[in-house]
DNA sequence: CCCGTCGATGTAATCGATTCCATGCGTGAC
DNA sequence: GTCACGCATGGAATCGATTACATCGACGGG
């Protein structure tokens, strides 16, 4: 592979010139520019990023951890990431958590060894020393969707309180009391949170929320299943599963499927995140779905504002409830006069990527 | 952040002694070693992985170009890879083309610029000047899924002709005649061969596919959509819709749905690519289903041995049919025992995610 | 007792870029 | 005509590692 040397020996100038044409500093004479450009393409020259790394310290790359590749929630944020990182000339490198603390120090470890511009987490736990550490050593780093309190980075995430306060009236409005969810893990913010506004939301119509009715998921497919089975082997079962996360409610499906139960004359079920697929379901699933696109946008321009020196504020968007046919007949009392803006609330994927 | 030379100057050792120790060179007296394990500990030292790609000419890295993240087939392919790749040593760039050829070549350039180890394609188009440049030039290269014919690189993919074959029988079982699907892209191998085997087994029934059959579609959601409204407006439309991946699959029930048109009872549908919510559609879709994770790490496994110099195998794996309810009711004609084996098959992911 | 060998270590070259500093030359001001 | 200034350019240091080569001391064999 052809080197800066071998550019400056066909051009028949120096290594300096030739660095000095590729970053187009002024002062070049036009006869040297274009000899050097004949050079390059000549030999196909391609600079060599690791050296250019080494010496200006610099990478234009920034680090995106995730907890799973396969939410389609992360990879519509991983997606969005990645566009405006490469709009704003940086490119992303995405390591999958798999919701597991030992994975993510790897790739958090493994992304500060390659000396990343910068570091975009959505934590899987309370937070690894590691992580810790890097933060205060100084790495330009962004929370996105969940975050651990008291570090002093910014969060960028979406507010789902009010949506759940919609989700609870439009559950209580069709004449459900006994309502459980299957929560994430607590040593995440948005496993404690969800279930907080859930709560909250409940109180406000002087429902209570049993420990019975808390299952304990882990944000993935097969847990969603296990608390399910375990909510419907109850001797009162709740009328109403409302899942934390959109695989969760996948394995809720599995379970109430494997049992002959019917959705939503037997059990209603609701779910946190909207993905294309709730459309298509039988029957289609209420959700509340999160400007996941604007999100991943928003902390990209948060941590290269960091990067680059300025402050980079935290940010927080609203989430919105989309109801469907899951916990029944859809329009009797719903706060909001869904079919107008349905085909835009649903297919928030698709839309983007056609614009 | 520490470098070596602070690491000897606190040992009180060379940078040489310290390399050796960190890289386990034999000839280390016990005491240095520990004395520069010490210094290592004491500073929170980690090398520094640009410098030592730059020296080394070995970044430890594979980039994966995916045609598309938002889709699930790719998003599982992309996970099987890293975990291969992490058990061999190896980190993964993902680079997302979203079927789009420039796209495809701007990830190309940047990993080649990176100097990545090698290079894991799934091409958008019929090849690129870039790509072929590069493999012609000798980056180690596999291509995964899709390939591009005349190119000497090793290829690892499904084979879909028999599992189209039970497909098409099992449609001729339940009285299908009027047969239409929706192709991918023709400029993609997987576009090409997935149309030809359906022609195929359609003339072992005496069948046709008419060019009025044939819709052109680019893998993704929205043209599923434009296709199947194209099939329902026919004078005399399909009885059954293939859609040639899942996303365009997903559009096609986007399309029927609006119509209020009936699946299976007016129009049956099935897709190429079995994903966890097909089982919960609405009717669940019948499916040909890929392996997937094999083929992520059949195909990392080639890239490595390429790259340190061994062979390097192309690998052909069967893809198997899912019959589900969307074409008509189930068991009649049907060439497996689906009971059996549906849970097992019906969630790779989850299964392989838990083992 | 001397010499060759081997183990432990340090010095310095190297990878491919960027960039500071020095140099040489042309030009305009006085 | 001289001087100063600025532009174009090249030489060389530098980033942080790895590694070839040199050195030095100890030890064993003849």
């Amino acid at each position: 592979m052809a080197s800066i040397k071998d550019v400056a020996a066909e051009a028949g100038v120096s290594v300096a010139t030739v660095s000095r044409v590729l970053n187009d500093h002024p002062s070049v004479s036009a006869d040297a520019r274009a000899r050097v450009l004949a050079a390059v393409g000549a030999l196909g020259y391609r600079p060599n990023a690791v050296a250019r790394s080494l010496r200006t310290d610099q990478t234009h790359t920034l680090g995106l951890v995730i907890s799973d590749v396969l939410n389609p929630y992360f990879t519509e944020l991983a997606r969005s990431v990645e566009e405006e990182a490469r709009a704003l000339g940086y490119s992303v490198i995405i390591g999958n958590a798999d919701e597991r603390p030992d994975l993510q120090d790897h790739h958090v470890r493994n992304l500060l060894d390659r000396r990343i511009d910068g570091l975009l987490v959505s934590p899987t736990d309370g937070g690894s020393p590691l992580m810790l550490d890097a933060a205060r050593a100084g790495t330009p780093m962004v929370f996105v969707d969940r975050w651990i309190p008291g570090v002093d980075v910014p969060v960028v995430r979406a507010d789902g309180r009010t949506a759940v306060r919609d989700l609870v009236a439009h559950l209580h409005g069709l004449g459900h009391r006994r309502l459980a969810i299957i929560a994430g893990p607590a040593a995440t913010t948005t496993g404690r949170e969800r279930v907080e506004a859930f709560r909250e939301a409940l109180g406000a119509y002087g429902l209570e929320l049993p420990d019975a009715y808390i299952g304990q998921g882990d944000f993935q497919a097969e847990s969603g299943r296990r608390v399910t089975e375990g909510f419907l082997d109850l001797a009162e079962p709740p009328e109403v599963v409302f899942a934390a996360d959109n695989l969760m409610a996948l394995g809720a499906l599995d379970a109430v499927r494997a049992r002959g139960v019917r959705v939503p004359d037997d059990i209603a079920l609701a779910a946190f995140d909207d993905i294309p697929w709730f459309v298509h379901t039988d029957p289609p699933i209420t959700a509340i779905a999160q400007p996941t696109g604007e999100l991943g946008r928003a902390a990209v321009r948060a941590l290269v504002a960091r990067i680059e020196g300025r402050p980079g504020e935290s940010v927080t968007l609203p989430a919105r409830l989309v109801v469907r046919r899951s916990c029944g007949e859809p329009y009797p009392a719903s706060p909001e006069p869904d079919p107008a803006q349905a085909p835009a609330v649903q297919h928030p994927v698709k839309n983007r990527s056609h614009t």
